[in-house]
RNA sequence: GGCCCGGUGGUCAAGCGGUCAAGACACCGCCCUUUCACGGCGGUAACACGAGUUCGAUUCUCGUCCGGGUCACCA
């Protein structure tokens, strides 16, 4: 027996297991041609970034065959960081977008799959064990440096103007003898384990980004740290080991990462494993005076998913909107495919933007626009009302104590092969269907500049008498234009423009009093429609109210 | 500062040595029209800069500038 291994035995005494068992646990995927297993890997913190959001998505696009795997990894080796049910909202988070991992964790203590356990935490034999390997072929060793001599060490390093980090002569523990290193673990002092760095700076690294293309990089140098005091893995030692035990075979994450390339590259290698295929994606920017950064969790509430949810904007705009960004002929597919399902689109890596894109609200505006006027008035309906029941409970009960009046509002000019695009989200149908509701209608009649009060109270009181709500639309519209001439009027508006001379005003104007006088809007839908909604008797009232307001 | 990545209209972006440099959103105008919206038609607006390579550069190379990322016992 060698130093190393009797440093692996003194480190990890009870770990008996060998990298080759857990080959054979965890055997080689049995996948068809073209069949790619992806993983969403979020640390549980409770937050879901618009950017989880949108990489979670690519996972789900490129694992688009039938066999493919996609599968969700809670990365949570810091347990400062973690958060009480933040798997559930993970889950639900991501069930709310229409996504759902084939394989993984399901809850907070459950999960499907044979390639788990699916969290870092319950994987600590496994990450030891690997440990232990690498310690064994010398690639590792125990560091007893405190957190004060770490940052004592970077404070001089930037007074000399080397680089900082824990590496070759500054590597303090590095070389310590087999007896000083077991010295000080009998002596119960804490340690991390680092690599033991066989990098050369001066060599580089080659990697085929499948979305950057081809990233050059000087190898890795530093002595990083593979298993915390704690015995648990960091960041970049658990990716290494997992996605090859769990036989991941395309990595997508942000773009951040790549500066750590270097090292994974590294780790795999010494592993002796073969590194799976990698797509960094760019991140989701906003303009901030005049620059651009990254959407952030503390300045920007649109970077939360959670965001979207409350304002009511229908999941699946948002991620046609993310599917956009991630590949610009999704719009045109979209618009020769209108009805199928979006993880049909043919996704592509190398069709995605290599530099971070602005987010775009008014973009996604337009895209759920054109969703929601796809709807059927119950669609939207249902819709509306789930959103109200947990965000505006005056609209919630509007909506539910007459649900056939809500749809019928919903329905006007809806059906139709050309529908109206009045609605953007959810928390802005109160404002469209406002004047139906006394509750909500608080007129002020703002009448157009050219029409004066005593016409318009002479227009309403004409038409009273005539108006008949069984009338159909080109009865309705008849009855309107009779009203134009005795009152100094024309039904013709071509006329009116020949000859504005001659008259007060056209139709237009004598529909846009009585528009005014029942919804207090100079701009409606359909307001013979409306009018059917409104009833005889609420559109008599409201006459009399607007002719009182008029004389008064 | 070191190391990476990026730079086409206001925004998202096609492009991959020869194009009048697509399209979408936004904006403006016109048409349709009882209002608005929808729809249709049209318009304003871009290859960061400087050298090279080439008969020819948005496209290839180098440099400059600008922007972004990263340099933890966080992921």
């Amino acid at each position: 027996m060698n130093d190393f291994e009797k440093l692996a035995d003194l480190l990890f005494p009870d770990i008996d297991k060998t990298p080759a068992d857990y080959e054979d646990i965890y055997p080689l995927r049995n996948l068809s041609e073209g069949a790619k297993v992806t993983r969403f890997a979020p640390s549980p913190t409770g937050y879901m970034h618009i950017g989880n959001l949108f990489s979670c998505l690519i996972d789900r696009l490129a694992a688009a065959t039938e066999d493919s795997v996609f599968f969700l990894r809670i990365e949570d080796t810091d347990k400062k960081r973690e958060v009480h049910d933040a798997i559930d909202k993970i889950l639900s988070g991501l069930a709310a977008f229409g996504i759902s991992p084939t394989e993984g964790a399901t809850g907070k203590d459950s999960e499907k799959g044979a390639y788990g356990p699916y969290k870092q935490s319950l994987r600590k034999d496994i990450y030891q064990c690997f440990a232990k390997d690498l310690v064994k072929k010398g690639f590792a060793y125990p560091c007893f440096c405190t957190e004060e001599e770490i940052s004592a060490l970077r404070e001089a390093q930037e007074k000399s103007g080397d680089n900082p980090g824990y590496y070759g002569k500054f590597a303090a523990c590095r070389n310590l003898t087999l007896s000083e290193q077991e010295e000080k673990i009998k002596a119960g002092l804490p340690y991390t384990v680092r690599l033991r760095s066989d990098g050369d700076e001066s060599r580089r690294i080659v990697v085929e980004d499948l979305i950057k293309g081809k990233i050059e990089m000087p190898e890795n140098i530093q002595d990083i740290v593979l298993l915390k005091t704690d015995g648990i893995p960091t960041y970049h030692f658990a990716h290494a080991v997992d996605d090859h035990l769990m036989r991941t075979t395309h990595v997508v994450r942000g773009d951040e990462w790549i500066s750590s390339l270097p090292v994974h590259i590294q780790l795999f290698k010494l592993l002796g494993y073969k590194a799976p295929k990698f797509a960094h994606i760019s991140p989701i920017m906003k303009l901030d005076n005049g620059n651009k950064r990254k959407l952030s969790k503390r300045k920007d509430p649109e970077a939360s998913v959670s965001f979207y949810a409350e304002q009511g904007y229908p999941a699946d705009g948002v991620v046609e909107y993310l599917m956009t960004l991630a590949n610009s002929n999704f719009e045109d597919w979209r618009k020769a495919n209108p009805t199928l399902d979006k993880y049909a689109f043919p996704f592509s890596f190398k069709k995605m933007s290599t530099s971070g894109a602005l987010f775009d609200i008014l973009k996604l505006n337009d895209i759920c626009k054109n969703i929601i006027s796809l709807m059927s008035a119950d669609t939207v309906y249902e819709n509306t009302v789930n959103w109200a029941k947990d965000n505006d409970e005056e609209l919630y009960n509007l909506f539910t104590k007459d649900e056939a009046f809500a749809k019928g509002i919903l329905a006007i000019d809806r059906d139709v092969p050309k529908p109206r695009k009045d609605i953007v989200n959810w928390s802005g149908v109160k404002e469209y269907v406002s004047y139906f509701y006394n509750e909500l209608f608080a007129p002020a009649y703002a009448l157009p500049e050219n029409i004066n009060k005593e016409d318009a109270v002479k227009i309403i009181e004409a038409y009273k008498t005539s108006y008949d709500v069984n009338d159909e639309k080109d009865v309705w519209f008849n009855k309107i234009k009779e009203l134009c001439e005795p009152l100094g009027f024309t039904p013709n508006v071509k006329e009116y423009k020949k000859t504005p001379e001659l008259f007060k005003g056209h139709v237009g104007d004598v529909s846009t009093v009585i528009r005014v006088a029942l919804t207090d809007r100079t701009n409606t839908p359909d307001l013979c429609s409306i009018m059917k909604l409104l009833g005889t008797q609420e559109i008599m009232k409201r006459f009399d109210s607007f002719t009182a307001a008029m004389k008064g």
